[in-house]
DNA sequence: ATCATGTACG
């Protein structure tokens, strides 16, 4: 019996002290053979810790084994190797363990219908609570937790219903539950009264996590002073979490300012909060900011905390929107660096990307590298194909979509009814709408698209009228494009005033109407829109266009003379122009009107911002590489035709993104199968 | 037990 040396405790030493030496081990492999050499491994309590931590790492044969050799000496507690089955995966082996169990406690119980719960198979998990022979608030709360975690936010209220009416008291975790469903659900009314019944409740300690469960429920139904009052009265008890509850809901609203500002003042941010600022940037249209952020996140912070799967889809996303195909690639580059492991969204925000980036193959790439594709992977892609005019893959998309037993939902039939407009598939697109049971007013919008861009305006404006709700902006501007197009003059004025109701302050309709009274030589009503902009103060949008090179992002403006390299930039489309018009290109200046005010039109004619990019894209690019231009408005038809017989002249493929679509152009022709 | 990710039309 060892008694002196201090690597070798004696017998006497009380178990207790090894409980806590395996509790506190990163790892329960050197514990183990300590115990074994001291032969105190029969030890139930000492054995049932180490299984434990073993079942903790996931390293279940180890675990099992203890478990096995332990029944000789005592009754397993087979609750712990039960829910590391369940955590790890192993279905199969828990259900097993769970029949073979001589005696089931409600803990077993519990983890089982915890375990179920997890994996989404929330029917066993119910049959699971249902067969129980005892229940405990812990029960009640994992079947909640179930519910809530899913998504199946009325069976949870319905649960904590009958959960109240059997006699059970909620707890502070059965509060949170319930006000988190409430929270998903983001009824006001709702909320106020779960409030109420919490408020009248005795015993409750509204601790930290209480109170931003509220919060976090307040800001979810628009009760953003509610959420601000918890916030400030929680004073100096607040955690990250709270922090960051508060963050997105600034975010959510839209509030970008008061988001940062708390961001700012917050000392210990975690990953969730530098995501919730990354994400909210993206999704309000501030992708230069979101990855502005995330290269803070990197540099700031030394890269604790470490950027997850969420950081990623969101600077993937905000990649996409940007266009910015080598910043999205430096990005998965350190994705990979960092082992860095995406679910299915993570994939979906990178066909997204190379979607918008115009890299379609890559997209497709990933999307049939994935594993798991669920309804927007399918949804994204279909989508990325009708920017590209692929209508007929699209509808491919879709079919195997159904196949896999996949629904499509109210995205899939936008992205699939874009994609039959501007791949020209009429009788598709209109034999789809019909199977879409209530078409929404996204969907009117369009299929007023697609009749109207196949020549069918009189069919679109019939469409409308049926309509069962208000038409939105959105149909109304599908109108009035479609009557550009075919130049139905007195049917736009219709459609831009229809549209001047719903949006007084888009300048884009305006500038539109005024360019149909223009291509019809109506000057003088020409004049009374631009009169009429003046008046009501809607500005002008500028458009723009950008290419990305060097890890920069090139902008520029019609007209634009700020660039460092504007002499050679204008030399060169000089250069083009000349050549271009011997072989026939007579410049239109009809579009001007979209992208200048009219003072500058003569000065401005044929200096589009695009055409300038492309120039920029010519000189800095490889020879035989793609360029990429990306605009925040539509291509216009002059610049259109120039870029073709720019493709054709030097020989390169040029790939333009306006706001949607993509026009590729290569050797004097272009795939976009576009109306004008 | 509470906070953060992806898609869509003019």
């Amino acid at each position: 019996m060892p008694t002196s040396s201090s690597t070798a405790p004696d017998h006497s030493r009380s178990w207790a002290s090894f409980l806590l030496l395996i509790r506190s081990s990163p790892s329960p492999i050197p514990v183990h053979a300590h115990l074994l050499k001291l032969g105190l491994l029969p030890h139930p309590h000492l054995r049932n810790a180490l299984l434990h931590s073993y079942a903790q790492l996931g390293l279940l044969h180890q675990a099992r084994r203890l478990f096995d050799e332990l029944s000789r000496w005592a009754l397993p507690d087979s609750n712990s190797l039960l829910s590391a089955y369940f955590k790890w995966g192993h279905l199969r082996e828990a259900r097993a363990l769970f029949h073979a169990m001589p005696r089931r406690n409600v803990v077993t119980w519990t983890a089982t219908l915890t375990g179920y719960a997890r994996t989404g198979d929330l029917e066993s998990a119910r049959r699971c609570f249902d067969a129980m022979p005892h229940r405990t608030v812990v029960s009640w709360n994992a079947m909640l937790s179930g519910y809530s975690q899913n998504g199946f936010e009325d069976e949870a209220l319905r649960l904590f219903h009958d959960m109240v009416d059997a006699g059970f008291r909620p707890n502070e975790t059965t509060w949170v539950l319930v006000i988190s469903s409430c929270a998903a659900r983001g009824d006001p009314s709702l909320a106020d009264s779960l409030a109420t019944l919490l408020h009248r409740a005795r015993g409750i300690d509204f601790n930290c996590f209480l109170k931003t469960a509220l919060l976090d429920m307040y800001a979810k139904c628009g009760r953003l002073a509610a959420a601000r009052r918890i916030f400030d009265d929680l004073g100096p008890r607040k955690n990250t979490v709270t922090w960051n509850a508060m963050i997105s809901a600034y975010m959510r609203s839209g509030d970008l300012a008061s988001a940062r500002e708390l961001f700012d003042r917050m000392l210990n941010k975690d990953v969730v909060s530098w995501n919730s600022m990354i994400a909210g940037y993206a999704q309000n249209g501030q992708s230069a900011f979101a990855v502005r952020l995330f290269k803070d996140m990197l540099t700031l912070t030394g890269e604790h905390p470490k950027p997850d799967e969420f950081t990623m889809a969101s600077v993937f996303s905000a990649c996409g929107h940007l266009g910015t195909l080598e910043i999205g690639n430096w990005a998965v580059a350190f994705l990979g660096k960092n082992q860095i492991r995406l679910g299915t969204s993570g994939y979906n925000s990178l066909i997204f990307m190379y979607s918008k980036c115009g890299s379609i193959k890559d997209a497709q790439r990933i999307f049939q590298e994935m594993e798991r594709k669920d309804a927007v992977s399918y949804n994204t892609l279909i989508s990325g194909l009708a920017a590209h005019g692929r209508g007929r893959e699209a509808l491919e998309l879709m079919s195997k979509m159904k196949e896999e037993g996949i629904n499509p939902d109210h995205a899939t039939y936008v992205g699939i009814l874009t994609a039959c407009s501007h791949g020209g598939l009429l009788q598709e697109g209109r034999r789809l709408f019909e199977t879409i049971e209530a078409p929404s007013n996204d969907h009117y919008g369009c299929m007023v698209d697609l009749l109207g861009r196949a020549g069918e305006v009189e069919e679109a404006n019939r469409l409308i009228q049926t309509m069962p709700m208000k038409p939105h902006a959105g149909v109304y501007g599908s109108l009035l494009n479609a009557c550009r197009i075919y130049r139905r003059t007195n049917l736009a004025e219709m459609a831009a005033y229809g549209l001047f109701e719903i949006e007084p302050n888009n300048s884009g309709n305006y500038v539109l109407l005024s360019n149909i009274y223009a291509q019809a030589g109506r000057w003088e009503d020409v004049d009374r829109v631009r009169r009429m902009m003046r008046k009501r103060g809607v500005m002008k949008a500028t458009g723009w266009s950008w290419v990305e090179h060097g890890g920069e992002v090139h902008k520029f403006i019609a007209g634009d003379r700020s660039h460092e390299r504007c002499s050679e930039i204008y030399h060169l489309l000089a250069n083009l122009r000349r050549r271009m018009e011997r072989s026939g290109y007579v410049a239109d200046g009809s579009c001007v009107l979209r992208d200048v005010v009219e003072e500058d039109r003569e000065e401005m004619v044929g200096v589009h911002s695009e055409k300038l990019a492309v120039c920029f894209a010519l000189i800095v690019s490889e020879a035989g590489e793609a360029i990429r231009v990306m605009k925040n408005m539509r291509v216009c038809w002059d610049c259109h035709t120039a870029i073709k017989a720019i493709s054709k002249l030097e020989g390169r493929e040029i790939i333009v993104r306006d706001n949607n679509r993509f026009h590729h152009f290569v050797e004097g022709q272009c795939s976009c199968k576009d109306y004008w």
